[in-house]
Formats: structure tokens, sequence, C-alpha cells
DNA sequence: CCTTGAAGCTATAGTAGCTGTAGCTCTTAT
DNA sequence: ATAAGAGCTACAGCTACTATAGCTTCAAGG
């Protein structure tokens, strides 16, 4: 039996992030000491691993819910776990391509700054206008 | 004179977000009209428009809330806008090599999984078992 | 002048995923 | 018996908006 201290020591999470999965449903409800603390099993402990794990590696919550959910079924299909780890990726890839373009926009507006007062900056400038910017549209940031 | 519909389709920026940004005083109260609705000069539409790029550059909105304040004084040194790009790129760079390091994993788990049950799934497994993966430790999404 | 529909108003709650605080109580070791 | 440390609930706050409800104002057409 674990003590919810033990649990965010073993996994990195916090003691409240551990209380607010439990609050979402995403953690179950543990059992109590006689004093009303929560105590917690091995399978718990795994169960949070995963979580953790998960959101690490960038997947939110509502896809963690469903993966926990084939992971708790070992007999279905793993097609579904594969396609949320591929939508995963996609969306990944989207935000690199983004921060990709802005990186750029940003360094050629700081490498094109001479200095001197804000009313010459460069920086200020292309803030104050997007059509000094290589994009003709950012994306959404996001 | 603008309404506040105007500045949103001139600029990008939602009617409501306009009035959030008044609300935390990044954009000033405009006067009103007999009725009682925001009235907008062409200073407040430019201003506007600044802080929707910037956004869209990705600055946050204290990092946006400085540079207004220098865009607003031409006669002081540039540098301190310089820094704050300097410290937005920083940023970005980090994300993205946060991100690269995601990819990596989620195709690297992608790739190995033959199919099968979920018993079976490798994306399951490495979720499972951080041990399974390339990295040994994942920096904080962000 | 009157009507009507679009646009504006305030206030409030919700989004994602936690994090921090206040003011308690419980556990455990000495 | 006491005291430190850990746990408890409940709630506020974070970023940067976005959405809703229920109302009022504006501008154009008749
Ligand atoms: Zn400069
Ligand atoms: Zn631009
Ligand atoms: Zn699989
Ligand atoms: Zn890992």
């Amino acid at each position: 039996m674990h003590t919810i201290g033990t649990l965010a020591r073993r996994t990195g999470a916090k003691v409240q992030t551990i209380r607010y999965y439990e609050q979402i449903g995403l953690m179950p409800e543990p059992g109590r000491s006689a004093g009303g603390q929560r105590r917690y099993g091995d399978a718990d402990l795994d169960r949070l691993a995963f979580i953790r794990h998960s959101r690490q590696l960038g997947f939110p919550l509502d896809a963690i819910r469903e993966l926990l959910d084939l992971s708790d079924h070992p007999d279905r299909d793993c097609g579904a776990a594969d396609s949320i780890a591929r939508r995963q990726l996609r969306e990944v890839e989207n935000r690199m391509a983004r921060l990709e373009a802005l990186k750029r926009e940003l360094q050629r507006m700081i490498g094109e700054c001479r200095g001197g007062t804000t009313s010459d900056c460069r920086v200020l400038e292309v803030l104050r206008d997007h059509s000094e910017c290589l994009a003709d549209n950012h994306d959404d940031v996001g």
C-alpha cells in the first residue's frame, strides 16, 4: 500500500496532480486509511506512470483516457491505439512546422536590427507591419 | 472612428478578445458613443494590429506589454526590444527541440507496432514503460 | 417616424492541465 | 505525549482567450 506522496515521488507527479486526476476520473478513487487518507496499490502506481509518461509524450488527457481503456482490454485490436499515436505524431509535426516558420521570422527581424533608438528598431517595425514578414500569413500558434 | 466590430474585422481579432485586452489593460479604454458603445481611433487600430501580429509570432502578452511600451517611446534604446525578441527566439528553439525528441519517440513506437491485440501493441508497451524509450528523460512539454 | 436585423453591451462560465494556498487533521517516531 | 511531516478539502489562480445569455443600441429601408 502506498500513500499519495509515495506515488508522487515514484512517478514525478505532484500530489495535487494525482488528486486532480482522481477528480476528473482518470485515476480511480482509492481506498482510505482509518483516518481518511488515500491508500494506493501497485496497479494505481502503474496507471499513474502510464498517464505521466503519456503526458510527457504530449498526449492530451482525453487521448490518454482512450489509451488507458485500450490498455485495460488486452484482447482488443490495437489499431485504435496506433491511430491515436499517429494523430499525436501529426499534431507534433504541425506544431513543429509552425514553430519553424516563427523561428525564421524571429531570426530575420533580430538579424536585421542595427541598434539605435526604438524608432529605428527593426524588431518593432516588423511587429508593427506584417508586410515586413517573409510569410504572407502566420498560422495559429496553438 | 471605428466600432469594435470594424477593429475585429481589420485585425482578425475576435470582438471578445478586444474587450479582453481592454480589461487587462493592454488596450486603452476607448471613447463611447452616446448610447455607450466603444468608438476607436486609428491609433487603437494600429495598437491592436501590433498586439495581434506579436501574438502570431508567439510572444506572450506580458512581453507584448513591454514591446508596446518601448514602441510608445521612440527615443529609447532598442536593446530591450531586441532582447525580448531573442528571448522569444530561444523559447521557440527550445520548444522545437522538445518536439523533435517527441516526434522521434512517436515515430519509433508507431513504426515498431506490428498490429494484433492491445496486449502486444508496441505503442502501449512503450507508454507503460519509459525504459523502452530512446531518450532517458523527456523534458517538460509546456 | 417606425421597424427590423445586425451589432454592441455586461457579466459570467468554460477551455487544458495543472499549481498554489489556507486552515485544518492524521500518522509516526521519539 | 508531543512534534514534525504528510495528508485532507475547498477554492483561487495561471494563459489567452472563447462562448453564452439576456439585454440595448445603431443604421438603413419603408
Ligand atoms: Zn532593435
Ligand atoms: Zn507577420
Ligand atoms: Zn499497436
Ligand atoms: Zn519515455
